[in-house]
DNA sequence: CTGAAAGCGCTTACAG
DNA sequence: CTGAAAGCGCTTACAG
């Protein structure tokens, strides 16, 4: 059988408060003491029980992460990230893929309340506000990637979307297009709003239209941005830049193209978002808005970590409305990552 | 506060005994009592801890995935496999990034018998057997994509790798092709073995060489796959095609052909292994042998329950080497798709 | 500096 | 059919 604290004090011929006491370094020991009692942890190969501990010390030292789907490359990022930080700080994470669908995320966040994680991450679609309202008083959460809902006591971390945007436009522009459109997520999506709205706002500027019927919403798959694509190429006055609110989306676009037999970067620019390994892969590779990921999901889990310090040290007032401090709302910068897939429209060389 | 137990076993005015009775459906409860405490307990909006009810019942329904890199598309299909599958048998899973370094493997295990998960799925590289095999008694373990260390008590599943292997030789040979190289991972990771193994194999049958300075081996990174392609590209009898053990390793080889001016399919053919996400967003999209990722997932998922309920019925031996069944090693099918990046070679046309 | 005791929220024989 | 009590492995005041 696994050892347990009770063995040690035996073995030790201490009590089991003693134990405990070096195991969290806490209260006076003695030096010899603390040396034998951790002799014999290591001999016995000793590991206090999480489990039991969290009944106590309320720490369970674990995350959970809600996404909609790990295997879309941008999350597999954000989910690495937030891995990474999370085991240097010592906590674990779980992963919860939702699929965007309520129920699921309704059932995780259940899940985890019931595992008593000391934090949630969410970086997917919450359609019902009111859930998230009554869970963020009892476990700190923070939004990744999306933003915070009315009502809600969450922190958030995001990119500068609506930068990112104005910089596709910016970079486009500068190569001298005037005729674009847009593949983006549903625009439902917070990001993808704010995307859209920093594209279109620095088009404005220059007195340039983006045509309703330019701006084409597309689920998140390589498929519905091929077919969008292909709608937008067969226009009678074609564009000749794109701006994708995802790699996805651009790949689909690149597909279209292909199809069609027009060549990019030469009759279309095409400008895309995230920056996954996806952008640096295809043919041409992409030339896209990168989101800081690493720092996004290091960012988040230490977001996370201050409102548990703060939870504690003010734990009078931990369940009321006004607890923690206030939330908190940090956007991180994007960087333009020029590759191959822009340049010049034709009639310009 | 959360309700507990106790509030409900009060507001029924019954025992918290009765209470976990109907919790866990177990005894014999009259019906009113039943759902009398029922409609308290959804009234209270009341949620069992799965912390309280681990530290007796022994089951955290939590499961621990190791892998090298969740960002890694094809790590991620199969977290995204374990996590769903998982999720419909009642386990969360936590992932752990190990980059394939013994320490953070060993971090993680232990922290892992912290939180006593129930079981434990790796699908990364082990350098130290011997911490495996300490574990693997206490802890149900199971291996995805890597066969089992020797002396170790872990069920395994995998793909054929051999077969697949063989598979990609065959393609090839079928084309018409002779000259042939590969672009391997690591030698020490026994798929990567069986898949040279198995593509040796079939070359060898129709006595056909494969000279050892023809088989390079790489990380698992685009760059080394470009820069060892590069070399292969160089050789004076340049070969006609190109068995690459992954899609990462592929992208490297398209590269490097792309660099060196050689034309997909035409003049060089490139079959990848994995087909991930990535095979198919290329140009040209490639030729791949697939895995069974979902059901590689699932499959693990599935072993770890049925070691638990084994290990459940003959609590006597849990100790003992000779627990559980004997450990299983099941190969899962790989499958090939021909997309664009073969043909025949150009002296054939 | 050290320990006895209560308690965290459950489950599980064992009585009744 | 129902409940009292012990126990899971820890932590935390509180005494000494």
């Amino acid at each position: 059988m696994k050892a347990t604290i009770y063995d040690i004090a035996k073995e030790a011929g201490v009590s089991i408060a003693t134990v405990s006491k070096v195991i969290n370094a806490k209260g006076k020991i003695s030096q010899e003491k603390r040396s034998e009692i951790i002799a014999i942890m290591d001999r016995l190969n000793y590991q206090p029980s999480v489990i039991a501990s969290a009944l106590t010390g309320k720490h369970t030292y674990t995350l959970g992460l809600l996404i909609p789907d790990i295997a879309n490359p941008f999350f597999a990022e954000v989910a690495r990230a937030v891995e990474q930080r999370g085991h240097e700080l010592g906590y674990s994470v779980i992963i919860c893929g939702t699929d965007n669908r309520n129920e699921r995320i309704e059932q995780y966040i259940s899940v985890l309340r019931q595992k008593q994680v000391d934090g949630i991450i969410i970086g997917t679609g919450v359609g019902d506000t009111s859930m998230l309202r009554d869970n963020a008083w009892s476990i700190p959460t923070v939004m990744i990637g999306r933003e915070a809902y009315a009502g809600t006591i969450a922190h958030t971390v995001v990119s500068d979307d609506r930068q990112g945007g104005r910089d596709a436009a910016e970079h486009l522009l500068g190569l001298g297009h005037r005729r674009m459109a847009v593949l983006s997520e549903s625009l439902e999506i917070s990001s993808s709003r704010e995307r859209l709205r920093g594209f279109r706002e620095r088009l404005d500027e220059q007195g340039i239209e983006l045509p309703l019927d330019h701006v084409r919403q597309c689920k998140y798959r390589v498929e519905d941005g091929r077919r969008q694509a292909r709608e937008l190429l067969a226009l009678p006055e074609r564009p000749t830049a794109l701006f994708c609110c995802n790699d996805l989306l651009a790949i689909g676009a690149l597909q279209a193209a292909k199809e069609a037999g027009i060549s990019i970067p030469q009759e279309l620019s095409v400008v895309s978002f995230d920056n996954t390994i996806l952008a640096s892969v295809t043919d041409p590779p992409l030339t896209s808005i990168a989101q800081p990921v690493e720092k996004l999901g290091a960012t988040a889990v230490e977001l996370l970590l201050r409102e548990f310090r703060e939870r504690q040290s003010q734990p009078q007032r931990a369940q009321t409305a006004a607890q923690g401090a206030q939330p908190q709302r940090i956007a991180l910068q994007t960087e333009l990552i020029i590759r191959s897939s822009t340049a010049a429209p034709r009639s310009r060389r």
